[in-house]
DNA sequence: AGCACGCCGACT
DNA sequence: GTCGGCGTGCTC
């Protein structure tokens, strides 16, 4: 009897491919399991996803599975169903999905090599190559490279149609190679778990929301809460219910924006469950990553805690998910990442039935809403201690800084106190410009003026993050470029520096500062005492090791309000709220606010530690304008090397939505807010629906036939 | 995603 | 007439 298995590959297709499979293969084989396929001369690692009796087409010749890589199946069925579900809901193909699953290293393929052959050498030798093949021939000589290396270093156009052609008159050859797949080694036989310590949390709060989460926990049925509250009983809380869920044989997820930002935790679960945890994080090698998977796989590991690609841990019996800090923008749907963790693991917990359970001391408006009407909102109540907080209206007042801010910080630098000081956006200026006539520097692959930082001396773009050295000569009038200082950290820490000569002020930004020994070293800094104003960007929120202050000032948090956003509102109330984490809670420890918006209901009610101030008057607005949570809305970017093909795949999208007619909204197509990216150009439809549903299947449909480069951002 | 194919303008 | 750029379609 035959057997065929479909098999779904990294490719950006959404149907799975059917191999045969040898009678010594049947055995291995299952359904999550890695295999090794043959794919159009090349070899590429896919997923079982199910099997078979016959081919699906008559005419269709099917090739056989190499190998079946994984004893046991690298995705349960539960994984494997929750990528497929959350390709479907963000309109990605299933195999788009994988690679962003899996730790890359699982996914063997060959890799292509080039070499030059005999008759190439000596039509080289001869001087009978063209231009480009001889500059191909010449990076060849030594020894074989890859396509991709020729694609960056020959300098030709079209490399891939290069190779063809050198190729077919035999001056290269191509060979393929597969990296060899590692046999597994064994690893260490788990410990067992550690006493697990009994703790009497006396918070009655805390007991009560353990008590009816677990309640609902031992049931075994998909369920979500949001935990609102204080961080410390949130933590008491997810401590609780962790060890509920493993001492039931389950296994537990636990995501944080960011691991960086886990520190103490870990040892904590470390010390309580005597192993069986692993930690994901980005700074892990291929081959850690790669370890940890299969320790999860087995069953060794119940735990893991980790950041979004966590999410794709393939534990089984999993029980627990929970996701703190719930109101962090990197759980929102990025660039390159298509999908909304929040959402995601409302999708993985819905597969696994398990329990999910958000949390977050102020909540996004969207989740807040949907808890309070799902009635799963589980309050543990608020911080105890709320800092002093002033707000100083500088509006008409010339200047970056205003006096009085500068007033208060010459005091605690008087008492020798430290100061942050807060502003959100990078650089020094946002661009250098020509007075003469009127040139500003752009980045020459973006539609973007570069960003000037001018301790650097350095101009980036930040859309592509290129970086280029400043020319502060006009190259087209060779009049001077003189620098727009409107705004910029730079330009903060500058006026700083000028007006406290005696004080040491550094810079705290992503970019330039990246680098990690240098954050670390400004960290020691600054711990020693050695620096006495810190001026960071948001980049600096995202910092654990951050000593408290007595003192942190805020300029200017209403400048994301004139971002054409409707979540602006809640992101000038969360830049507030969470930079306020920094102070120490001492009795003179003040928070001040330098704003040109203090009536602002973001301002007030952030300024006032007020989450429900700020939650009422968002969701007025948000119900007003018909934004989520009260609609969903979906961006479609389209993207070409030509403006008009961007702009064709556009209209056709729009007129094919606008045709199903089923009461959607459609904005557009309109250039996007960044009209060329990377090379790129980019035209965009936007589209409002009542509901979710209605939205995602216009969208499906939509985009069926539209061969264009596009990506599609879902709110909520 | 790769890769082959086939179409078209622009050069030996 | 070939070269080289680019869009289209297929891969079990």
């Amino acid at each position: 009897m035959p057997l065929f298995a479909d098999v779904i590959l990294p490719l950006p297709l959404d149907q799975p491919y059917t191999y045969s499979l040898a009678e010594e293969m049947k055995r291995p084989a299952r359904v999550g399991s890695r295999v090794l396929v043959p794919l159009g001369g090349r070899w590429l690692t896919g997923i079982i996803v199910g099997f078979r009796k016959r081919k699906p087409g008559r005419a269709l010749e099917v090739k056989p599975i190499a190998e079946v890589l994984d004893e046991t199946p690298l995705f349960t069925s539960e994984l494997l169903a929750f990528v497929r579900r959350l390709g479907r809901y963000y309109v990605v193909p299933w195999g788009e999905m994988l690679p962003s699953a899996v730790p890359p290293s699982l996914l063997v393929r060959s890799r292509a090599s080039v070499l030059l052959t005999e008759k190439g050498k000596k039509a080289l030798e001869r001087g009978l190559l063209s231009e480009d093949e001889r500059r191909l021939a010449v990076l060849l000589e030594k020894k074989p490279h890859s396509p991709l290396f020729l694609e960056s270093k020959s300098g030709a156009k079209n490399v891939p149609a290069l190779i063809a052609r050198m190729r077919r008159k035999e001056f290269v050859a191509v060979e393929r190679s597969i990296r060899r797949v590692r046999r597994r080694s064994r690893p260490e036989p788990s410990r067992s778990p550690a006493q697990l310590e009994l703790d009497f949390s006396v918070d009655e709060r805390v007991c009560r929301a353990v008590e009816m989460i677990s309640g609902v926990m031992a049931k075994k049925a998909f369920s979500s809460f949001l935990l609102f509250g204080a961080a410390g009983r949130r933590k008491d809380v997810y401590s609780r219910l962790l060890r509920e869920a493993v001492s039931k044989s389950g296994s537990v997820l636990y995501l944080v924006p960011e691991i960086s930002l886990t520190s103490g935790l870990i040892e904590e679960f470390e010390k309580s469950l005597g192993g069986g945890l692993a930690v994901f994080h980005s700074g892990k090698t291929d081959r850690q990553r790669e370890l940890e998977w299969q320790e999860i796989k087995e069953g060794r590991v119940r735990v893991v805690i980790g950041a979004r690609s966590a999410l794709f841990s393939p534990l089984r019996n999993l029980r627990l998910i929970i996701l703190d800090e719930e109101q962090d923008e990197s759980y929102s749907q990025q660039e390159g990442l298509p999908f909304d963790v929040r959402r995601a693991a409302g999708l993985r917990a819905e597969e696994e039935k398990a329990v999910l359970v958000m949390g977050s001391s102020a909540p996004t408006v969207e989740s807040f809403y949907r808890a309070r009407k799902g009635r799963s909102l589980v309050d543990v109540g608020p911080e105890f201690a709320k800092p002093k907080v002033t707000v100083i209206d500088s509006r008409g007042r010339p200047g970056l800084i205003d006096g009085r801010l500068v007033r208060a910080v010459r005091e605690r630098l008087g008492k020798k106190e430290q100061a942050i000081i807060f502003f959100n956006r990078r650089g020094y200026a946002s661009s250098l410009a020509c007075n003469r006539c009127g040139f500003v520097p752009k980045c020459d692959r973006c539609d973007f003026a570069l960003s000037y930082h001018k301790s650097e001396g350095t101009l980036v773009c930040h859309a592509c993050h290129r970086s280029v050295p400043a020319e502060l000569i006009c190259p087209r009038c060779r009049g001077p470029l003189t620098v727009r200082r409107s705004a910029g950290i730079e330009a903060v820490a500058e006026d700083l520096r000028r007006t406290f000569p005696g004080n040491r002020v550094e810079v705290w930004a992503a970019g330039e500062a990246g680098r990690k020994e240098h954050r670390e070293s400004l960290l020691r800094e600054f711990e020693k005492g050695d620096i006495d104003i810190l001026v960071g960007t948001h980049r600096l929120t995202r910092e654990a090791g951050l000593p408290a202050v007595t003192f942190v000032g805020i300029l200017h948090p209403e400048m994301v309000l004139h971002l054409a956003d409707f979540r602006s509102g809640q992101r000038a109330f969360q830049i507030i709220f969470r930079t306020s984490r920094w102070l120490r809670l001492a009795d003179d420890a003040e928070l001040l606010i330098q704003t040109t918006a203090p009536d602002h209901y973001s301002i007030r009610a952030a300024a006032q530690g007020d989450y429900a101030a700020f939650y009422r008057s968002e969701i007025k607005f948000r119900r007003l304008l018909d934004y989520p949570p009260f609609s969903s809305l979906a961006e479609v970017v389209f993207s070409a090397r030509n403006v008009r093909r961007a702009a064709a795949a556009a209209r056709m999208f729009a007129a094919k939505v606008k045709d199903s007619s089923s009461g959607i909204q459609v904005f557009g197509p309109s250039l996007a807010p960044l009209a060329r990216k990377r090379d790129l150009f980019r035209v965009q439809v936007s589209l409002k629906a009542r509901r979710p549903e209605s939205l995602r299947k216009v969208l499906t449909l939509g985009l069926k036939e539209i061969r264009s480069k596009k990506s599609v951002l879902l709110f909520p």
